[in-house]
DNA sequence: GCAATATTTATACTAAATCTAAATATAAAC
DNA sequence: GTTTATATTTAGATTTAGTATAAATATTGC
């Protein structure tokens, strides 16, 4: 039962992601504490990331790009990607128990979780270009 | 209708790609390709998966590790991957469209396509390891 | 064969993230 | 409340995966 220590620059970055809901990367974490007015070294930002994961108080995301995202809603879910303007959206429908398990009996593997990465075009850039 | 220029060092790496069953990364080819005695650029061999991924000969694959990887396999799978000895295998059984229309009707994307990437501890870590 | 085009090569460079060791800050002991 | 121990931050170097560049080589069209 390890006491999770919020430090100042912890806290501040904690804030960051749970005010966010862009699912964030590292370098636009860096950018959004600028505007604050705060900076913090390099490393400690990406430290800090990396404690408030560990802690499960945020949720590293890897979604096939180049950098993680970051996400304050802990709680298993899924995520969309525009393919036209980059957005990052939740997908709250879950993914169906009953392919897990076929999947499971398919393989042979002892299944712990799965991330589905859904790709298309949003509302939004629907609506706008043709 | 681009014809296809396969050089030798794109059909040596071609080869390699089909005859691999574990979906290799950039390493591990330039490393099969040693074992045979052959020896390319390392821009060569990215250039080539690269130029191999557009016209669609083999498929890159990004599960959220560190480096891509390469599959022979053209038709839309999906991964497993374990968590113990870092394996990956095929997940033929397809995503339930019924889900993908639910994500849809959610969000309110054109979807295009879904990647999974399931985890867990394959049968034989699971037979060994207690 | 000779010019035009494409590919390979070696090398430099980039982006994301980690590692290192010194400097600070925080907590525990006297 | 000073001293000692532990944890965190910082700046900078390092790593990893991959891309960009420009010269050298190979291939194709005439
Ligand atoms: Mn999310
Ligand atoms: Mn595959
Ligand atoms: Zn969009
Ligand atoms: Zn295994």
């Amino acid at each position: 039962m390890n006491k999770i220590n919020l430090t100042t620059q912890r806290k501040a970055i904690l804030d960051i992601i749970q005010q966010s809901h862009d699912h964030p990367t590292a370098a636009e974490v860096i950018e959004r504490l600028r505007e604050q007015g705060r900076q913090f070294a390099y490393g400690t930002v990406y430290n800090s990331l990396r404690y408030l994961t560990d802690m499960g108080l945020i949720r590293e995301l890897k979604l096939g790009e180049a950098a993680s995202r970051y996400d304050a809603r802990t709680d298993e879910h899924q995520h969309i990607v525009c393919r036209r303007c980059g957005r990052v959206d939740e997908v709250l429908t879950d993914i169906p128990a009953a392919w897990l398990e076929a999947v499971a009996r398919e393989t042979g593997y002892a299944i712990d979780r799965a991330q589905a990465v859904v790709e298309g075009v949003c509302a939004e850039c629907r609506n706008s270009g043709k």
